[in-house]
DNA sequence: CCAAGTATTGGCCCTTAGGCCAACAGCCGG
DNA sequence: CCGGCTGTTGGCCTAAGGGCCAATACTTGG
C-alpha cells in the first residue's frame, strides 16, 4: 500500500496507553494515541487509513458515543473495543454496530493483534470499495441529466427506438446521447456500463 | 408471506421454555420447542422459515455450537441468544458469527419480541434471495457447456467476432449459442444478461 | 445400431447500434 | 449580446446482432 495504515489508541489511562502503543509499535505498526475521544475527534483525519483500538469506559464521551459519533459522520474506521468493566450489553451494542472486536483486560497479545490485522483489512478492502464508487460517480457527475436518463433506460435493457418513445423524441437523439454518456464513462459496451451501473445501485425503469 | 414463519426454541430449562413459548404465542407467532441442540438438530427441517431463540448454556451441545454447526451445514437460521450466566467473550463470539442479538436473563419482553422481529426479516430477506438465485441456477443447468463458455464472453462484454475467435470458431456459431442461451434463460438484452450473471457471481474472462 | 442432444457452419435478410458531418434552438454566464 | 453547453434532428454509411432454414459431424445412451 502506498500509505501505511496507523492504528489509533484512544484511552484516558496514559499507562495503558503506553504498553498498548508499545505492544503495537513491536508489531511494525504505525500509531497515534489520543487520550480521550474528543481530542480524537478533533484530530482525525478520515483520509488516513487504519483501525480504531477504542477504551470503552472513558470520562467524557465514552467509547459507545464515539463509535455512534463516527457512524453519524460516515467514518467507516473499524473499531476494536478494550473494557476492564463492560458488561454484555454494551458488547452486543458494540458488536451490532459493526465494532471488528471487543477484548476485555488485561488484553492478549495475539488476540488483540489479530484483531487488528482484520481491522486493517477490512478498512483497506472498504477504502478500494470507496475509492472505486467515488470514481464512477466522478464520471457520471460529468454527464448531462439528459444523458444521465438515456443511461437508465439503456441499463434497463430497452432499445434505442423505446427510450426514444419513452422520452419523446426520436431514436436519433437517443444514439447519440447515448453514445456521448459511453465515450464520457470510458466504456464500450452495455455489459460494462450495466456493472458500472450495478456498482452505484442504478437499476433504471422497467 | 405464504408460509408464517416458526420460532424455534432451545432451552434446556422447561420452565424457561413454557415462559418463551407463551410469550412469543402470545405475539400471534407460531412456535416450536426443543429440549435440547440435538433435538433440534434432529427435527428441523431446513424449508421452515423461521429463527432460533437459542440458551447459551446446555447440557450436551451448548448454544455456540449448534450455531457453528448449522453454519457448517449452511443453515442460515437467524439466531438470539439468551443466557443466564454468559460472558462477554461468549457474547462477542457469537455476534461475530452473525448472531442478531444476545440477551441476558431475565429477558425483557420487549427487546426479545424486537429481536425477534429483526430476525424474522431479515431470514425474510435471506430466503427471498435464496430463492432467486436458486431460480437462476436452475436455468442456467439447462445451458451447454459451450453456452455457458459464450455466457461469460458476452457479460464480459465481447462482441461476437472476438468470442468467435477466443474459441477458435466463427462468427455465425458464436450467434447460435447466444441466441439459444438467452431464450433459455428467458431474457431479451444484454443488460438483462449482465445483471442475472452478477447475481450468482458470474463474471467472465477479460 | 439408431435417435437425440450438442456443436458447428452457410446463406439470406432485417433490425440495431454507432460513427461522421452538419445544422438549429434555448439557456446562461461573462 | 455573444460564445459555450445542452438537446435536438437529419442524412449517410458501416458494423454488429439476430431470426429462419438447412446441413454436417460427433457423442452417447438405450
Amino acid at each position: 500500500m502506498t500509505v501505511p495504515p496507523t492504528i489509533f489508541i484512544v484511552d484516558d489511562d496514559s499507562s495503558v496507553r503506553r504498553s498498548l502503543v508499545r505492544l503495537v509499535q513491536s508489531h511494525g505498526r504505525q500509531v497515534r494515541e489520543y487520550p480521550s475521544a474528543e481530542a480524537f475527534l478533533q484530530q482525525h483525519d478520515p483520509g488516513q487509513p487504519g483501525c480504531l483500538v477504542l477504551d470503552l469506559s472513558m470520562p467524557g464521551l465514552d467509547g459507545l458515543s464515539l463509535q455512534r459519533e463516527l457512524d453519524a459522520a460516515r467514518i467507516s474506521l473499524p473499531i476494536i473495543f478494550i473494557t476492564g468493566h463492560g458488561s454484555i450489553p454494551s458488547s452486543v451494542q458494540a458488536m451490532k454496530a459493526g465494532a471488528i472486536d471487543f477484548l476485555t483486560k488485561p488484553v492478549g497479545q495475539d488476540a488483540l493483534m489479530r484483531a487488528i490485522d482484520a481491522a486493517l483489512e477490512k478498512d483497506r478492502l472498504a477504502r478500494q470499495n470507496h475509492a472505486e464508487i467515488s470514481g464512477i460517480e466522478a464520471r457520471l457527475a460529468t454527464l448531462t441529466p439528459r444523458e444521465r436518463e438515456v443511461l437508465a433506460y439503456v441499463v434497463a435493457g430497452k432499445v434505442n427506438k423505446q427510450i426514444a418513445a419513452s422520452l419523446g423524441t426520436v431514436e436519433k437523439t437517443i444514439k447519440v446521447h447515448r453514445s456521448r454518456l459511453m465515450q464520457k464513462l470510458g466504456i464500450t459496451s452495455v455489459a460494462q456500463l450495466v456493472k458500472l451501473a450495478g456498482r452505484v445501485g442504478i437499476v433504471g425503469p422497467p
